[in-house]
DNA sequence: TCTGGGGTCCTGGTGCGT
DNA sequence: TCTGACGCACCAGGACCC
């Protein structure tokens, strides 16, 4: 890349050339886009077990009063007809590097947020000049290639261009150059800039700050006292339109973990030190994934009240030894002292390090090569489908039928519609396992891509 | 059926070496 | 030898985001 291009790319800029991408309730539109018969229906995505939360409600749900982080019976409730669906990240991940790739057309400085937004620095590429074209263009391939509709914000600073995509929500684009910067955010509510979530905005509303325009009329040392040195100043700036933070492309992960919560809570030494084992096994195959070794293990432990405590050991030097690592996070989970029952366990590691890093270690301190044992991975390969596997939304094969998806499965009949991306869509069947095995299948939208590129 | 799971960042407290 | 200031690492918890 042209390296003044880059520079200037990390200066204040006069134009609206910091874009924002973000898919409209992502989760819940792929699997409208992937199974037919739910376009138009209120689809709930989340957990499905008994303390399952929902992750995206479509807005066929989201009218009726579901929303992301809603108590999944709640939402349940509130939207009987919902299909509720297990998530197939899979399939949100493959959808998620098409819609990469297209924003990839724009500009060498793409920042993934998260697996569904993006900032694009249009400073870096060829469409400076006219980024609105640029927006409505890529976000019309968006939509050819994957069937999704993604929001588009356009404006000068990271700030903007996010408030913007989330004002153009669903389906817009919306651009605000910057002498409309002040008209359009003023009066937006000060819960919609990024950073202020309930705790903060409860402290604002003692200020009777209710508004972006309140916010800034609100002196550096009030902010600074009411929510600590560093939100205060940020929330200054921020009021002021004043955001200097670059597009970049993201930096290392920090720290791996997993948790889980138990759907019935647990008790007893024993009882809770097989979980902790599980839990950190499921931690360590994503640290084996990441690759290298951690120094630091933190257990993570929720009471029955919701109460959490969190207790970490950090070893003399990284390690990626499953065992060692294992015996921290138990000996961090006794730190904890569980006394009472548990609602869930979280095992995560942190200061991690590269394969490289962890050498060295040894190499300084101790002779001979690091002994770095492989966690097994979950055997890939398809698997028959029973009623411990089967979740529903999840994809299924039948030999004769083909490929659909479950609705959901009791002992040995399984619900079924037999539909994928292009066909009609399907009514439900039962199928007896006994007599007709389903296989769970890996979702088909990796072939799609595959076949996206050969066009 | 109240309240998931993956993260990042910040803050305040504490302990330690200089 | 003691003491205070300072910087730093570490720890635990909270807030926030998607």
């Amino acid at each position: 890349m042209d390296p003044e291009r880059l520079a200037d790319a990390s200066r204040p800029r006069s134009r609206a050339t910091v874009l924002h991408a973000d898919a409209d309730s992502f989760f819940a539109a792929v699997e409208q886009r992937d199974k037919p018969s739910l376009r138009g229906r209120p689809v709930l995505v989340g957990g499905t077990g008994p303390r399952g939360v929902v992750s995206t409600a479509s807005y066929e749900a989201r009218r009726a009063g579901a929303h992301s982080a809603m108590a999944m019976g709640r939402a349940r409730r509130l939207v009987p007809a919902a299909a509720v669906l297990f998530p197939r990240f899979e399939a949100y991940g493959a959808y998620s590097r098409m819609i990469m790739a297209e924003l990839a057309t724009l500009s060498e400085l793409v920042e993934p947020v998260s697996i569904d937004e993006a900032f694009v620095d249009l400073e870096a590429g060829p469409y400076a000049e006219d980024p609105a074209t640029a927006a409505a263009d890529v976000r019309a391939r968006i939509r050819e290639r994957t069937g999704l509709a993604v929001s588009i914000g356009l404006g000068r600073t990271k700030l903007i261009a996010k408030l913007a995509s989330d004002a153009g929500k669903p389906d817009g684009l919306l651009v605000v150059d910057p002498a409309d910067e002040d008209a359009f955010l003023l009066p937006l509510p000060a819960r919609a800039v990024p950073g202020i979530g309930p705790a903060t905005m409860a402290a604002l509303e003692r200020l009777d700050v209710r508004t972006v325009g309140d916010l800034r009329r609100q002196p550096l040392d009030v902010l600074t006292m009411t929510i600590g040195e560093s939100s205060g100043t940020n929330l200054f700036r921020l009021a002021r339109g004043i955001d200097e933070r670059p597009v970049a492309i993201s930096g290392e992960r920090k720290s791996v973990g997993s948790e889980r919560t138990f759907a019935e809570d647990i008790f007893g030494t024993e009882t809770v030190a097989a979980a902790i084992d599980s839990v950190a096994d499921e931690a360590l195959r994503r640290l084996h994934a990441h690759g290298g070794g951690a120094r630091t293990v933190v257990a993570k432990v929720r009471f029955a009240d919701f109460t959490t405590v969190t207790r970490s050991v950090t070893l003399p030097q990284p390690s990626a030894e499953p065992a060692e690592l294992r015996a921290a996070a138990q000996q961090a989970a006794r730190a904890a002292g569980i006394t009472s029952s548990v609602r869930l366990l979280g095992v995560s590691f942190h200061n991690l390090s590269t394969h490289a890093q962890l050498t060295l270690a040894w190499d300084e301190d101790q002779v001979g090569a690091p002994v770095v044992v492989p966690v097994p991975d979950v055997p890939a390969g398809p698997r028959l489908l029973d009623e411990a596997n089967g979740r529903p939304g999840l994809d299924v094969e039948h030999p004769v039928l083909g490929r659909g998806w479950l609705v959901h499965v009791r002992a040995r009949e399984a619900t079924v519609r037999f539909e994928t991306v292009d066909s009609p869509p399907a009514r439900s069947q039962v199928v007896d396992l006994d007599a007709e095995p389903l296989t769970l299948v890996a979702p088909l939208v990796a072939e799609m891509t595959a076949t996206d590129r050969t066009d």
